[in-house]
DNA sequence: TAGATTTACTGTAACCATATAAAGGAACGA
DNA sequence: TCGTTCCTTTATATGGTTACAGTAAATCTA
């Protein structure tokens, strides 16, 4: 048998498909199906198989994932696309709320455990939404898929990634009429009146809602003050424009927004759509002397962390960050394995009310 | 002219080299060499310059990516190995702290001009630390180079990554001991020693140093201890076993040590080598009564976003996350374009000292 | 039983941009 | 005429995968 005669030099000194081909005496095509395991479709004979197995695992063949990708046109990257990752220097009055969840976000899809073979590449659009993606240095060549995540921007452009060839879902939810790709999230509507509704069963009839400036017009946050007028539609309550207020999220501006608002002891209850200003209430009421819940109830909405820590400890409704996450990664993982048809939906995921102290005087 | 007669089907409808180089009647090499500007190597006539320009344009060729690096092996991938991404969870006491840095970190390294062509690959290891990366996924195919973020824990494994093929930067910082790749830090024993330097200035004798349990024997903060220790030393004063005191970092274990701790009058100064404790202490000792600067000092480091809205304001160690991330990314891509060697070295970020009301009584 | 079809197995070439070796041809000197 | 140098261009290898083709044996059809 002659010795394998390398005609030119090789970029590594790694062992090839080609090295054991030629020591096994059959062809690559050979080789490639017995070591990915396509044996139903092209079935080889019993003892190439183990000639082939056993001399992969001698000389150590490890494949060459770009050589692999060529072809096969599946690198196993997936894309991870947010808005600002910076987001706590985006957005100082939400110090943690985002940088947190992004964090949270990003480790569960990588925990996933069917993400395992897979690697994430992070894309940040900024003021450059998909350009960058998809024209110039057009990257989606590198990707299998994309998860789009907190679309908390008009991303009208974005569609114009998503197509049939380029799964992308969206993790976070934009208005229902641009539906066009699979989407995870939970009903910030439907769990916005639960909270009011939590509220009224429990006596408040004049409930504020504050809502955080700088964000007012993004979808979740429209989502959840349809919510709370739905809730207060429904048990007959007015909707009254002095209780629905924009307020920028700062220490000071919170406080001073509730000193100088005329009709605060009327007020039985605040409803803020984020934690973190739902935080920001309670210290404000308790610098004003007023005992929560039983002057007033404060109920916030993500359960973040520090709804637990605030004293009193805090309503809210929790996004299950994690779930979300792993539901999106599901559906994109399917997706790409042709197990699901990629198609627009919603999918929901369930959640629930967190009932603490700041609405209900708990006896412990 | 014979229409160009395709033998097989294609992969997709794009535009390839090959399609160019048949319309111009010229080798593929020669497309790609003028496409790639190496005409000062292989040196192409004018008129076949333009041709094969015009083509290109009119085309509509965009090279694909994946074919470019199967022969080049330069991916245009850049790895961020990090500890946990999602560090608030890991270690609730630090809410904001690390999450927030994280993200300041990935957008400095995005936004870094160079970058612009690369594309960020996120790793974290947590148990595993280095085996998904090497043995069983060997991703390190995709990767041109790492960037190995804040080495939190032991890293020995790391090192079998780092290799003359596999360029790895640190970022954050290690015992110099084990200084084998290139590292970008700011000095924390220096500034450690400034910090402190700057309580004894205004007067200060007895001074605190508290370090929070779960990190405290990370490198940085015993690096920030031993600047403490070399202040107090250089000073004539001596270091007292009671003045370095651990403390679980939460709200409610602060205010309890300092409300047990003896001897709490006579302390001038308390030294935390993150802000996020400062601010604990902060807040404790406004409970206890006690006048912050006049009757203590405190002093935090890293300068966070938090140092800015306590109230005293907090004095603190700048650390510039954005500048640290940005040099290693520098270093990074010139040591992938062969500008500089790839070789050990620590690379100092020079930093300040930022003094505000915590410390001194301002004249506002 | 000849011929047709199926089955079991294997091989070839294309995929794609780029790097390297090499080749073709002209110009020049010996 | 032969070698040398220079300029420009081509051929081929790189890598794993896969559409397609092929071959020989087995089974089926008539």
């Amino acid at each position: 048998m002659a010795p394998p005669k390398k005609k030119r030099r090789r970029t590594s000194d790694r062992v090839t498909l080609d090295d054991i081909s030629r020591y096994c005496n059959v062809s690559k095509a050979t080789v490639s199906r017995v070591l990915n395991d396509k044996l139903k479709e092209f079935p080889v004979s019993e003892e190439m198989i183990l000639k082939v197995k056993n001399a992969a695992q001698q000389l150590g063949f490890r494949p060459n994932r770009l050589a692999r990708a060529v072809r096969s046109q599946r690198t196993n990257l997936i894309g991870l696309s947010i808005f600002h990752i910076d987001y706590a220097s985006f957005m100082p009055d939400f110090l943690d709320y985002e940088s947190q969840a992004m964090g949270k976000f990003v480790n569960a899809i990588l925990s996933h455990p069917g993400f395992e073979q897979y690697d994430l590449v992070i894309h940040d659009r900024r003021e450059n939404p998909v350009k960058p993606l998809m024209t110039g240095d057009f990257k989606t060549d590198l990707l299998d898929g994309m998860i789009y995540l907190t679309p908390s921007e008009s991303h009208t452009e974005f569609f114009q990634v998503a197509s049939q060839d380029f799964p992308v879902v969206l993790l976070g939810r934009t208005s229902s009429s641009e539906l066009k790709v699979p989407c995870v999230d939970i009903d910030n509507r439907k769990m916005g009146k639960k909270a009011v509704e939590h509220l009224i069963d429990t006596g408040r009839r004049r409930i504020l809602m504050l809502i955080p400036e700088k964000i007012q017009h993004i979808c979740c946050v429209q989502d959840r003050l349809q919510g709370y007028k739905d809730a207060l539609a429904e048990h007959q309550l007015e909707i009254l424009p002095e209780l629905v207020r924009t307020v920028q999220s700062l220490p000071e501006t919170v406080l001073g927004f509730l000193q100088g608002l005329r009709g605060l002891d009327e007020i039985d209850a605040i409803f803020c759509p984020y934690d973190e200003l739902a935080e920001l209430c309670i210290r404000s009421l308790k610098t004003m002397g007023k005992r929560i819940p039983e002057d007033i109830a404060v109920m916030g909405f993500d359960d973040t962390a520090i709804a637990q820590h605030t004293v009193p400890s805090l309503s809210s409704v929790r996004r299950p960050v994690e779930k979300q996450a792993h539901e999106a990664v599901d559906l994109l993982l399917k997706i790409l394995k042709k197990e699901i048809p990629y198609e627009p939906g919603f999918h929901e995921i369930e959640t629930t009310l967190v009932i603490r102290e700041s609405t209900v005087k708990q006896q412990a």
